[in-house]
DNA sequence: AGAATTGTTCGTATATTTGCGAACAAAAGA
DNA sequence: TCTTTTGTTCGCAAATATACGAACAATTCT
């Protein structure tokens, strides 16, 4: 049944890569790793889009594990999912880092 | 005009992590990276969809600039391109790699 | 209780993505 | 010339993603 087309791996480094494929959300990550306290409102704050659409990021981004979120009535504070943060940072180093083709001519 | 929403950075990484953000993309890259050679066939072969939506992922990759193709007739050749790879090698490594937070009690 | 604050969820509209088969294009070979 | 090989492009369908305002929920403040 479940035919696995792809590997864990491939699977999980495109989760990853999928929640950062867009700029608000980049800049979300770039603003909640800086940043020692995050509410909505602050992120709300820096971002050009409507609060809907800003939670709706977030919670992107929660879901691919990149972020957490708890709330502290009435805000809700962010952060950077270290646990999460760090395997991607690994992964993303042993992709790029891993040794490319040496022959020169391959490719014009 | 023409509003800036998003900074050059958060752009570019996102058109990046973008391109990545599905797995048989990924399993290009991946199989692109460790290959001297790589023909469309071989990728083909490689990837459990249809040929067309081969050509459509690698379009995107090359789109992106993560790749290249070159017309090797009746073939097409592609590769990794090692400029941009290395452009995106670097801007994830220092993406990831900024400080986080320090504060333990933070976010539990 | 009523009002204010802070975010999430709902409903909706539009745009983009994903995937496929069929048609097409270009060059090589029979 | 006709056929084969190798990929791309077209046209379409279905699924996702993006964005917003309005409604809603939970708590605090008056």
């Amino acid at each position: 049944m479940t035919e696995r087309k792809y590997t864990d791996e491939q699977e999980r480094m495109a989760r990853f890569a999928k929640a950062m494929g867009h700029p608000a959300r980049m800049a979300i990550l770039q603003f909640l790793a800086k940043q020692e306290c995050c509410f909505f409102g602050d992120i709300h704050e820096e971002l050009p889009i409507a609060k809907a659409t800003v939670s709706q990021h977030l919670k992107e981004l929660k879901d691919a594990g990149l972020i957490q979120g708890e709330i502290e009535t009435p805000k809700v504070r962010y952060c950077i999912n270290r646990e999460n943060w760090e395997l991607a940072r690994r992964m993303f180093a042993d992709f790029f880092g891993q040794p490319l083709c040496k022959k020169d001519g391959c490719c014009g």
